[in-house]
RNA sequence: UGGGGUAUAGCCAAGUGGUAAGGCAGCGGUUUUUGGUAUCGCCAUUCGCAGGUUCGAGUCCUGCUACCCCAGCCA
C-alpha cells in the first residue's frame, strides 16, 4: 500500500524529524497496544495509522503489544479480531505478535528491585481504605500504616502473593513516591494486585498481574521502543511513566507523547458502550455494519484506503473536546469508491414499466463500461426487454417544475438505453400507481433525441432477466451527534429506530455473480458491498456503504 | 477553591515575529446518458476575550474566560 495515505505531517512526526535529525535517535521504534478486551474501532484506527505511519516514514518498526495486564477482562478471541483488524488496514508488525505478558517475570524482578530499594511496599489496606487514605483532587493523601515495613518483610509478602497465600484484594504492591502530590498518579500507585484468574497466555502461572502503569512503560523499553504514543488522558501518569523508566535498570529509555483521541459525531467510541450494544443485541454483533468498529466497517464496505485517508484528513493534534463530521468518513469512502468500484444498476423500490411499443419476444443486450472512465473495467452484459423496472422515487404523478425523471406525458433517458415517454399510469383498486405504459423512442440509442433536450436519466433492469436481491440500507445508528454527550442520561434514549432498513430489489443480471465483499455502485443511488456472511450466490445480500449525494434531495428539502 | 491540558471559519487543521495553507460541509457557474463524477469560483480584514511589548503579533508578555482529563486493585 502506498504510503500516501499515512504521511501527512503533525506534531509528532515533526517532533520525532526534528531528534531524528539532530542524531538523537536512531531507528525510530513505535508500537501500538491494544488491551484485547473488545473490537477495535475507528479511534484505534487514529492511532494504527500514526504509529504504523511514523515507522515507515523513519524507515523504523512498530510493534504490535497486547497490554494484556488484566486477565477478567481479556480473550483470545479479541486478540485474533484485532490482528485480523491491523493486517485487513494493511499494516505489518515488525517481528512476531509480543504481548506485556511475554515480560511478566522481567516485570516481576523489577518489583522486587524497586522493594529492595525502599521504593515499593506491600500495603494491607482493603480498596475502600486505599482510596480513603489517597485523598481528593484537593486534599493531599495519607501514607498508609503499612508503607514502612522493611524490605525483607516485603520481599517475603510480594513473593508469597506471587504464590497466591492471599485472597484477591487482601494486599497490593504499591510504590513509595508522595501521597501529598498534586498528582493523584503518584500518591503510591499500585503495581501488583491479586488476581485469582486463568491468563489467556500464561495460564495459571500468575497469581498477581501487573498494573499498566507498572507494565506499559517497561514494556515499551524492554522492546526498545522509542516513542510511546498515547491518549491525551495518559498525560498525568507521563510523570510516573518517567518514574519507572528512571528508577528501573531498563535497558532504553523511551518517551511518551500524548495526542487527542478521535471524537466522531453520531457514533460512539467508547469500547464499553460497544460492548454493551453487542451484548444486548441492539446490534447484530461486533461487526454490524453501523458500528464504527474496524470490522464493522469492513462488513459495510469501507476500504482500508478510505479508513487510511481518513485518518490523514483528521489530522493529529493535541486539542481536545472536539467533534469530527461523519461527513468526512463518506467522504474518504466515496472517494475512494468513485474510482474502483464497478458500475450497475439495481432497483430498490420496484415500480413495473410495460414498453407498448416492444414486441414481447424482443430481447436486445448492450455491451456497457463496467466503469465510466477505466476501460480496464471488465464490461457487462445489460438485457433490454418490453417489461422493465424502474424505481418508484423516479416517477411522480403530479411532478414538481424542476422534476427531470419519470411523470405522465413527461421522457426520460433510460441509462444506457433509450428514451421512454409515459404515455399511461395504470393503478390498482387501491389507487396506487401500480404500472407504466410508456413508448420507446427507437431513434435515441447512443444519440439525442431531435429538437428536444431530455435531461433526466434514470436506471432501470429487466424485468425478464433481473435478479432479487436484499439491500440493507443502514443510516447512523443514533440520532444525536454526542449520543453520550449526558454521562447521566442513557444514551439508548438515543437509538435510531431507522438506522437499518431492509428491502427487497432487483438488480441486473451482472450482479448475480457477485462475491461476499465486492463492492458496487448502483448507479444513482450508492455504494454497496456484499455483505461476507450473508450474500452468496443464489442469495445477495448487498449493505449500503454510503449514498451518493443527492442534490435533488437537497432541492426538494428547500421546496 | 489541587494538578495536568487545549482554544485559528459550521467541522477537522496548517501556521514557530513579516501581513491567515489545505480538506470537509455550504453556496454559485461549466461539463455530463449517474440530479453522481470532474472542473471553475465564493466562503476568517482576523486567530477564545482584554490589555501590553514591537516598525510589525495567530505567534512574545500579563490578566481573564471557556472546554477536556485525573480521586479503578481498568487501560
Amino acid at each position: 500500500m502506498s504510503n500516501e495515505s499515512t504521511s501527512a505531517p503533525n506534531f509528532i512526526r515533526n517532533q520525532i524529524r526534528d531528534e531524528v535529525e539532530a542524531g538523537r535517535v536512531d531507528t525510530v521504534v513505535t508500537r501500538f497496544p491494544p488491551e484485547p478486551n473488545g473490537f477495535l474501532h475507528i479511534g484505534h484506527a487514529k492511532s494504527i495509522c500514526l504509529n504504523f505511519g511514523v515507522a515507515e516514514q523513519f524507515d523504523g518498526a512498530c510493534h504490535l503489544r497486547f497490554d494484556d495486564t488484566n486477565p477478567a477482562k481479556e480473550e483470545q478471541a479479541y486478540i485474533d479480531a484485532i490482528k485480523e483488524d491491523v493486517s485487513w488496514l494493511g499494516f505489518q508488525w515488525s517481528g512476531g505478535v509480543r504481548y506485556a505478558s511475554d515480560y511478566f517475570d522481567q516485570l516481576y524482578a523489577w518489583a522486587q528491585h524497586l522493594v529492595r530499594e525502599d521504593k515499593a511496599y506491600v500495603d494491607d489496606l482493603s480498596p475502600d481504605e486505599i482510596r480513603e487514605y489517597r485523598g481528593t483532587l484537593t486534599e493531599p493523601g495519607r501514607p498508609s500504616p503499612y508503607r514502612d515495613r522493611s524490605a525483607d518483610e516485603n520481599l517475603d509478602l510480594l513473593e508469597r502473593m506471587r504464590a497466591g497465600e492471599f485472597a484477591e484484594g487482601e494486599k497490593v504492591l504499591r510504590a513509595k513516591i508522595d501521597m501529598a502530590s498534586p498528582n493523584i498518579n503518584l500518591r503510591d500507585p499500585i503495581l501488583y494486585r491479586i488476581r485469582h484468574a486463568r491468563h489467556h497466555q500464561t495460564g495459571d502461572k500468575w497469581k498477581i498481574y501487573p498494573s499498566y502503569d507498572f507494565a506499559h512503560g517497561q514494556s515499551d523499553a524492554i522492546e526498545g521502543v522509542t516513542h510511546s504514543l498515547c491518549t491525551l488522558e495518559f498525560e498525568d501518569h507521563r510523570p510516573l511513566y518517567e518514574w519507572f523508566i528512571e528508577n528501573l535498570p531498563v535497558p532504553s529509555t523511551p518517551r511518551q507523547i500524548e495526542f487527542a483521541r478521535l471524537n466522531l459525531n453520531y457514533t460512539l467510541t467508547s469500547k464499553r458502550k460497544l460492548k454493551l450494544l453487542v451484548e444486548e443485541e441492539i446490534v447484530d454483533g461486533w461487526d454490524d455494519p453501523r458500528l464504527p468498529t474496524i470490522s464493522g466497517m469492513r462488513r459495510r464496505g469501507y476500504t482500508p484506503t478510505s479508513i487510511r485517508k481518513f485518518c490523514e484528513m483528521i489530522g493529529v493534534t493535541r486539542a481536545d473536546g472536539g467533534l469530527v463530521d461523519i461527513a468526512m468518513l463518506y467522504h474518504a469512502i466515496r472517494t475512494d469508491l468513485e474510482d474502483n468500484a464497478p458500475r450497475a444498476m439495481c432497483v430498490l423500490n420496484p415500480l413495473k414499466v410495460v414498453l407498448t411499443n416492444v414486441e414481447a419476444s424482443h430481447e436486445e443486450v448492450y455491451e456497457v463500461p463496467g466503469h465510466p472512465a477505466r476501460d480496464d473495467m471488465e464490461t457487462r452484459r445489460l438485457p433490454f426487454t418490453r417489461e422493465l423496472w424502474i424505481d418508484r422515487d423516479d416517477f411522480m404523478e403530479e411532478p414538481p417544475k424542476k422534476f427531470f425523471r419519470l411523470a405522465p406525458g413527461q421522457e426520460v433517458r433510460l441509462r444506457n438505453s433509450y428514451v421512454i415517454r409515459c404515455d399511461e399510469v395504470i393503478k390498482d383498486d387501491a389507487g396506487e400507481v401500480a404500472e407504466l405504459r410508456c413508448s420507446v423512442d427507437f431513434d435515441t440509442l447512443g444519440k439525442n433525441p431531435e429538437g428536444r433536450k431530455v435531461k433526466g436519466v434514470i436506471h432501470w433492469v429487466s424485468a425478464a432477466h433481473g435478479v432479487p436481491v436484499e439491500v440493507r440500507l443502514y443510516d447512523n445508528l443514533f440520532t444525536v451527534e454526542q449520543p453520550d454527550k449526558d454521562r447521566d442520561a442513557d444514551f439508548l434514549e438515543h437509538l435510531n429506530h431507522e438506522s437499518l432498513v431492509t428491502v427487497q430489489g432487483i438488480g441486473e443480471p451482472s450482479l448475480a455473480t457477485a462475491k461476499p465483499e465486492e463492492r458496487f455502485q448502483f448507479e444513482r443511488v450508492g455504494y454497496f458491498c456484499a455483505d461476507r456472511h450473508a450474500s452468496r450466490e443464489g442469495r445477495l445480500v448487498f449493505n449500503r456503504t454510503v449514498g451518493l449525494k443527492d442534490s435533488w434531495a437537497k432541492i426538494q428539502k428547500k421546496g
